[in-house]
DNA sequence: AGTATTACATACCTTTAGGTTATTACCTTA
DNA sequence: TAAGGTAATAACCTAAAGGTATGTAATACT
């Protein structure tokens, strides 16, 4: 095999490699329901009541294996896990109130949004 | 007709709302690439030289539509279309430059990317 | 008459993101 | 023994994003 390991595309620009991680419909969402908090699997279901399990597993795994997610496994049953912000995960709570903000203003200005 | 105008979908969240104009794969380099210049429509595709015209123009259209760009179209033949950065377009360059201090950090973190 | 220039349109296709539903592993407790 | 609770997986499908290729309008210049 070529490539074995699928990983993110490479990509020479950082605001690109930025966007394949918070750039989904998801992300941000996830980052800011898990904020400074250690949460739950479950509890993020119930946070966002809106998404899909696949897509919440496939979103915390993908954050998780870019560094931007802990996660801890408690060796319980039923199962537990809890997730948490890294530090570089911290780092993007203040890029998302900007886009708050933003999105906020624009609303404002623009009837048709 | 029920809904005859194609608008962006009415979205409660201002973070997704925000989304829907900048989340996609050009937006940021496209507003980028205009900054505080006025850039025509040839000069941005050399300046993005693998972006394809039909999603150049396809996404100048929405930013125009969205209110984050000015387009002045000039009467003369052969053509020729300025677009430049509205005030609520300009208020993108500083979270830009935010993901973008944000991806370098990352990247430099994690070998993966 | 023919060619170049420039912004844009249109048809068609491929790829990726995201959604739906069902299923599993494991232990505890009724 | 059966049911319940929790995190995760797999198969399958739809919709949307994005890419490729070609065409058009209008005029000036040769």
């Amino acid at each position: 095999m070529i490539e074995n390991k699928k990983i993110l595309k490479k990509d020479t620009c950082p605001v690109s490699t930025a966007l394949a991680i918070i750039g989904g419909k998801w992300s941000m969402l996830i980052i800011f329901s898990i904020g400074n908090e250690k949460r739950r699997f479950g509890e993020l279901k119930r946070l966002i009541p809106t998404i899909s399990e696949k897509m919440l597993i496939q979103e915390l795994k993908k954050l998780t294996n870019t560094g931007i997610l802990n996660r801890k496994a408690y060796k319980e049953i039923p199962p537990k896990v809890e997730y948490s912000l890294t530090k570089d995960g911290l780092k993007i709570l203040p890029i998302i109130d900007q886009i708050k903000i933003f999105g906020t203003e624009l609303i404002k200005n623009n009837s048709n949004l």
